[in-house]
DNA sequence: ATCGCATTTGCAACAATGTTGCATAAATAA
DNA sequence: TTATTTATGCAACATTGTTGCAAATGCGAT
């Protein structure tokens, strides 16, 4: 199982409750905020065990965290955890109805040269508003 | 003296607190945590009505809240609140040592129009790093 | 100026979110 | 299988944000 492999490379031990979590966030479709996980680990994964859990795959650059316009924040599986190198800048939209998290094109070149004279180490850049399908679910 | 009349027109009862708070931020060189706020205010002006007095310019648009990396709140200043139309879309930087956040050039249009597609009420742009003033301090 | 009403404030209590220390349990290396 | 290291659960605590309500204050009308 690839889960297992990728725990194994980045040095944490493999444990169900690091198995359960990484596989929910990988098989998610969209970023998971943090009570969505609280509430889909509860009676199972004790609340300082999750964060603990959270905080050791951001270190390791398994997932991602995007903090909202309201300060929440949401996790999503970072597919390129290998590529460490470069800045962490790929903008992403979040409908504020369904709460899905999508990734957006990267910025322009031409931006990022006009602000390279100052030392960045990273860049969020969050659209936020209605998707489509949630503004059609609302007429009705 | 103007913060008054700007508290005036958006129809918020002019009070020592709400002064002194609008002003403090409106003086301010760069923006303001909130623990910089509470902080600031411990012992004159109570927690909750800090909470109150800051949703209440947020809501008029006095102020605007910019939500950094780790989902600290900070506050400043808004030279534009009467321009309530357009999208809030202001980029800024923040270091991470002193704090300050800066306004940077807004995003192209060409990338504007790649996502237009999309139903976007804001976009939130903050890039952090360390500034040269604080590198340099580093140094010492 | 002052009266009366609406709004703001402070306080207490609570809710949500996040952290730390430590004993126990589990995972890996030997 | 044992020894060692790491992860987990629990309790306690810290921080951040919210709500209800009584008292204080601001402000318009007299």
């Amino acid at each position: 199982m690839e889960i297992i492999e990728l725990l194994k490379s980045n040095s944490l031990r493999v444990t169900n409750h690091r198995l359960a979590v990484l596989t929910y966030i990988h098989q998610a479709t969209s970023a998971l905020s943090h009570s969505d996980l609280e509430s889909n680990f509860k009676g199972e994964i004790d609340r300082v065990s999750l964060y603990r859990i959270i905080n050791a795959f951001i270190e390791k650059n398994l997932i991602k965290k995007i903090i909202d316009a309201e300060g929440q924040k949401n996790y999503i599986f970072n597919a390129k955890h290998n590529q460490k190198e470069d800045v962490n800048i790929q903008p992403h939209y979040k409908c504020k109805t369904c709460n899905d998290i999508i990734e957006l094109p990267e910025l322009p070149e031409t931006y990022l040269e006009k602000i390279k004279g100052l030392n960045i180490d990273h860049i969020n850049v969050l659209a936020e508003g209605v998707c489509d399908v949630c503004k059609e679910e609302d007429k009705k």
